[in-house]
DNA sequence: CAGCATCCAGAACGATACTG
DNA sequence: CAGTATCGTTCTGGATGCTG
């Protein structure tokens, strides 16, 4: 009972920042980087060869995005996370359990 | 550093199931239908007035998306979640927990 | 009430080629 | 290496109006 409750509590008054998470992540290969950058810094040909199929011009304009946001910062010719960025690896860890609990 | 590892083995091999996540999450009001449909079952035009400035056309739209992906089914009349949708919710409550950490 | 049909504007993406 | 420039296509969603 309690956990219900506490669900609804939790999302009832937040849409808005439903909505934020989803400006970061609703976009096609956002996750990809965020998972990659997750396991240490990369540079741009890195996270190019690492992502199979991305294009340097979207790989460019999702790191402009991230980087506006403040999820990852360019340090020393390498993109890392920032903490706010850090923080978004657990909402990707829950996606990733759903995902792996009902395969499409 | 346990929880570090953790977290790398639980993303690594599953990036297509985070994809998974963001085909259903992915599209705009999704997110919000299944946060109403979490507190019970609702009608078509409950949800066209709970969900402000969504048109009919894209709420039928998410919803056949929705039904399609068994995420919620229509019964008696009402739209509720499946427990495939229900499984959903966590994802949302962490994605507005981070939304709440970090207003934008 | 519960949608569906049309039309359209803009965003998002991909392919390819090129530059400092 | 680290991107940027151009071009074209597809995808999405908003506006509006109609039907059983």
């Amino acid at each position: 009972m309690a956990s219900i409750t506490q669900k609804i509590i939790d999302i009832e008054p937040v849409e808005g920042c439903i909505a934020s998470a989803m400006r970061v992540l609703g976009r096609k290969w956002s996750a990809l980087i965020l998972r990659d950058l997750h396991r240490g810094p990369k540079r741009f040909c890195e996270l190019e060869h690492s992502i199979e199929h991305i294009t340097p011009r979207v790989l460019s304009q999702r790191l402009i995005d991230l980087e506006s946001q403040n999820i990852i910062k360019l340090e020393a010719g390498s993109y890392e996370l920032t903490s706010k960025g850090y923080d978004l690896i657990p909402t990707l860890v829950q996606m990733a359990s759903w995902g792996n609990k009902y395969p499409s």
